[in-house]
Formats: structure tokens, C-alpha cells, sequence
RNA sequence: GGCCCGUUCGUCUAUCGGUUAGGACGCCAGGUUUUCAUCCUGGAAAGAGGGGUUCGAUUCCCCUACGGGCUACCA
């Protein structure tokens, strides 16, 4: 029984990155009939952002990723909060204490920072481990009397790393991956708040919640040989394991990073955080096109499809395909997949979409799918909606390069002609015809006719077909922007 | 610096030893159209470098270069 579990930490919203890894998680559960389960890994109570784990819930379900277990909806390995495991964590380090795999340390920060200086003044990289453990104050060189007392004051435990030993584990993607013990740090497993680190909590909960598959991002990839270490000690089966390669900058230089949304202009939040920050929602993407540019960005099926609902995902989705070199984000590509999908939603269904319903809200809602037919191959984002309609509303002020453009005898009389055509008529499109055909016996040219009625009606030059536009806008609506467009050239 | 991972068009990628190295985004050109888009057609555009292995390497191995990640009582 495949079981997952995305693991994020409460620090604030969820970027792209991490979504990413929550799909791969979510695919891989469903593809195999599995579990997805949400944890959150809020053990850092400095770095906690009030808001992330309601945002990070609502960021998944806005996908269409409901986790089968988690904090919001629970489950039979609760609970699903770090912070609310803290008893569990204090039981499982006094095993490893017990075992020999782990000692205590009383070494305060300075002392260790200070340690941290003098090393890296001449030139070497700190590491507390085996060969230096000796020096510092432990459980190890202390005597068992003066552990007792260091006890009741401030400690870490640390893993008790054996030197000289080549460290072996697995990684789905990348194969077989060794690193010497000796280069491996005693890395704090508890901390002396009495919060476990990372490292420790995701070892033991990985382990109690019977996961399966652990999928995260390459950055865990050092610390692997470490957690491999820590299942070792406690004599249990580690998961299998597969390190996603990252989402970088678009100019290739380092990982993308929340701060990197601002400065190019694209989001890099799903949501909407802080009013300031717009999501990838707000800026007018369905979540069926962020699912589909994310899937593909780190994974493919092999076949040159590139149309995947989340459902197809699913169903396609396989570790095999995952690649192994890092990914430039790419906020174009990405608007493409929007537009695409955009494009073959069906009108009726995106009416129903809030942004949508807030960007018509000056239309009667009777002409909202009239409208949305007309423009919706247009848009790339739902925001183009806004770019796309209001000129519909008000075509005044009239562009004034096009105006310049149309001037002249020709355009008063073609117009002279819509209003007569347009009141012998009902409906907009049953006057093209007419229009066509007098245009040419009168020898006008088609671009003046329609660029005139066009900037009359819509107050420029671009936009979808225009008789579609005057059917929307009806008979006496048309006919009045027409007299006044003629008003204002006089 | 040390350790780990990576490297095919500008970008995302296909290729699992033999291909005119394919697709998508973007770009350019043409077509459709009342306009701008959409859409359609076409085009330019890639195996980091050097050694091996092999009849034959983008593909397997090694080295170099470059890129990225990690190196906290953060995750």
C-alpha cells in the first residue's frame, strides 16, 4: 500500500516549487492507489507565519488535490502537526539515546559559533563529529555524574555518526549515491526547546506513518546518507526515496524564490498572500493549466503529449519520467498552457469562475456568456477579460491615432450609411452583407468602412468581429455610439 | 573551500548504441480575417569540451569545464 506524504512548513505561502512537489506526491499516491497525506512541518516555532497551514490546505484543494490525510480532515496516524507530536519525538530520542545512537550535547550557541569562526578562519569547514566530538561537552566526555547535572539545564541531542563507514542509499531518480560517514556532521536531532530539528521528526514520523515514498526536493538530497543513518539506528526499513530536481529563476541562476515573483512580474504563489501578493489564481490562471505547466516541468511521459488534466495525470504518471536536471521557470510557456485551456473550457463553465463573475459585474449577467464566447479565444490570462470588455462599456476617449488615420469625406458617409442600415435592422450581423455590397459599388475602401464603424463603436481599432460586437450591444446602443462617433468628427 | 547532484535548440523536453536528433513555448515568414489577436502552414534554432569502449556514440565509462544544491539548535 503506497503511501505519501507532502510535508511543508508553515513559513509563510506555498510557492510554485512546492506545489510541484505536492502534485508529485499526489500523482504518485493516485496513480498507485495509495495515500496522500498533508503534514505539517511546523517545528520551528521562530520561522511559524500564522495563515501558511490554512493557505497551504487551501492552495492544494484549489488544485484539486485533497489529501486523504491531514490536519484538516485527520486520519488513523495523527496527529498531522509536528508541534503536536512533541511527545512522541521525546520518546523515540530517549530510545536512540539508549541504543547508542544518539548522546546529549550542553555546548551553548556561542561556544559553538565561536568553535565555527576558528575554523573557518583557517580555512576549514566546522563539523561536529566523530573526529572532534571529544573536544566539546557531552554526554560522551562528561561523566555520568556531571551529565545528570548538565541535564537540568540546557541541551541538544545529537546522532552519533560512526566514522569510516560509506553511507549507500537509493534515490529513484538518480540511482545509487554514496557518501563517506566521516564527512557527516552529529547533526542535532532535538533541539533545546525540546523540538526535534527536521531531520529527526521527519525520520520518525516518515517511519510511524508507514510512508512508503518519500518525494521532496533535491536540496534534501545531502542529507539523505544522514536520515539513512538515523533509520539505521533505530533498526527500521527506510522508504524509498526520490529528489526532485528544482524550479529555477528564469535566467538559470539559483532556485526560484519568492522574491523573484516581484522583481520579474510573474507570480510565484498559487494564492493570493497579504493582499499584496497576488497568486497565479488571482492573476486570472485555472488551476487545470497550473497543474498541467507544473506536471511538465520535471516530468513527461515520454509520448510528445503535452495536454494533461489532472485526471490524465493520474492515470500517467510515472517516477520513470521524471527528470533529473533542474527547470528554468517560464512565465510564457506558462501563459500559453492557460490560454489553451482557456480556450476549450466551455463558456458555461467559466462563468461560474469568481474572477470571472468580478470582472463582468458591470454587464447584465444575461449577456456574461454572449460575452465570454466573443473574447475568450483572446485571453490569455482571465485578467484579459478586463482589457477585453470594459471597451465594450465606454468607447470614449476614441483612440487618437486612429482617428487620424480614418478622417476624411469617405468615413462621414460610410457612416451616414451604418446608421441608415442600422435602423432598418434589427440585429448587427444582418447588416454585413448590405455594408459589403454598397462599399464596393461606392468604390470605399472595406478598411475605411469598418475601421470607421468600428472605432465608433468600441473607440479603437482592435477587438473581436465587430458585427458580433454590435449584436451584443444591441440596436440602440450601436446606433447611438455611431451618431455620436459621427458628432464628435464634425 | 568541502561534499552531493546535474548538463540535448533561447526555454521545457523526446531519444533508453545506428534517427534528415522529434515536439511544445518563444522568435521569424506566409496564409485566413473588416482590425488586433486567435487559428493554419512553413522556417531559423541543440547534443559543453576532451579522452576512451564500440563496426558505430547524444546515448555507456573517465577527466575537465560550467551550472545548481547542501554545508544552522531553518526547513
Amino acid at each position: 500500500m503506497t503511501r505519501v506524504r507532502f510535508a511543508p512548513s508553515p513559513t509563510g505561502p506555498l510557492h510554485i516549487g512546492g506545489l510541484r512537489t505536492a502534485l508529485f506526491n499526489y500523482l504518485h499516491a493516485r496513480k498507485n492507489k495509495g495515500t496522500f497525506i498533508l503534514r505539517v512541518e511546523d517545528t520551528d516555532q521562530n520561522r511559524y507565519v500564522e495563515g501558511s497551514e490554512s493557505y497551504i490546505q487551501e492552495a492544494l484543494e484549489w488544485c484539486g488535490m485533497i489529501p486523504d490525510e491531514g490536519p484538516a480532515n485527520g486520519g488513523n496516524f495523527g496527529p498531522y502537526r509536528q508541534s503536536e507530536r512533541k511527545a512522541i519525538y521525546k520518546k523515540y530520542i530517549d530510545e536512540l539515546i539508549k541504543k547508542g545512537g544518539a548522546y546529549y550535547a550542553f555546548d551553548s550557541a556561542d561556544s559553538l559559533k565561536e568553535a565555527r569562526n576558528k575554523s573557518e578562519k583557517s580555512g576549514e569547514t566546522f563539523k561536529y563529529g566523530s573526529q572532534n566530538r571529544h573536544l566539546f561537552q557531552n554526554s560522551l566526555t562528561l561523566s555520568p555524574k556531571e551529565v545528570e547535572e548538565a541535564i537540568k539545564g540546557d541541551y541538544v541531542v545529537r546522532l552519533k555518526v560512526s566514522p569510516g563507514a560509506v553511507v549507500q542509499v537509493e534515490d529513484l531518480v538518480r540511482g545509487t549515491v554514496h557518501v563517506d560517514s566521516d564527512l557527516l556532521d552529529d547533526k542535532i536531532l532535538m533541539k533545546s526547546d525540546g523540538m526535534p530539528t527536521y531531520h529527526f521528526a521527519n525520520v520518525v514520523d516518515d517511519h510511524l506513518m508507514k510512508i512508503t515514498t518519500v518525494i521532496r526536493g533535491e536540496e534534501w538530497l545531502p542529507s539523505l546518507p544522514m536520515h539513512q543513518l538515523i533509520y539505521d539506528a533505530f533498526e527500521w526499513k527506510a522508504p524509498e526515496f526520490m529528489h526532485l530536481p528544482l524550479i529555477l529563476k528564469p535566467n538559470g541562476k539559483g532556485k526560484l524564490s519568492k522574491r523573484d515573483g516581484e522583481k520579474e512580474g510573474f507570480p510565484v504563489f498559487p494564492l493570493q498572500w497579504k493582499e499584496e501578493t497576488p497568486g497565479f489564481r488571482e492573476m486570472g490562471f485555472l488551476p487545470e493549466a497550473m497543474v498541467n505547466y507544473l506536471a511538465l516541468l520535471g516530468w513527461n511521459d515520454g509520448s510528445e503529449n503535452e495536454r494533461f488534466s489532472l485526471k490524465d495525470l493520474e492515470e500517467a504518471f510515472d517516477v520513470s519520467g521524471v527528470q533529473k536536471g533542474g527547470a528554468r521557470f517560464d512565465y510564457e510557456k506558462a501563459r500559453s498552457v492557460n490560454h489553451q485551456i482557456l480556450i476549450d473550457t466551455p463558456s458555461e463553465l467559466l462563468i461560474e469562475n469568481e474572477l470571472v463573475k468580478r470582472l463582468l459585474v458591470e454587464f447584465p449577467k444575461e449577456q456574461w456568456l454572449d460575452l465570454l464566447s466573443l473574447v475568450k479565444e483572446r485571453l490569455y490570462t482571465l485578467m484579459d477579460l478586463k482589457e477585453e470588455t470594459t471597451f465594450l462599456l465606454r468607447p470614449h476617449p476614441y483612440d487618437e491615432k486612429s482617428l487620424l488615420k480614418i478622417r476624411g469625406e469617405k468615413t462621414v458617409t460610410a457612416l451616414k450609411k451604418i446608421i441608415a442600415l442600422l435602423e432598418k435592422n434589427d440585429s448587427g450581423k444582418s447588416i454585413k452583407e448590405e455594408l459589403f455590397s454598397w462599399a464596393k459599388e461606392k468604390e470605399i475602401p472595406l478598411g475605411i468602412v469598418m475601421q470607421s464603424f468600428r472605432l465608433s463603436l468600441v473607440g479603437r481599432l482592435t477587438g473581436p468581429d465587430l458585427f458580433e460586437i454590435c449584436a451584443l450591444l444591441g440596436k440602440n446602443v450601436s446606433l447611438k455610439r455611431v451618431k455620436d462617433f459621427l458628432n464628435h468628427l464634425n
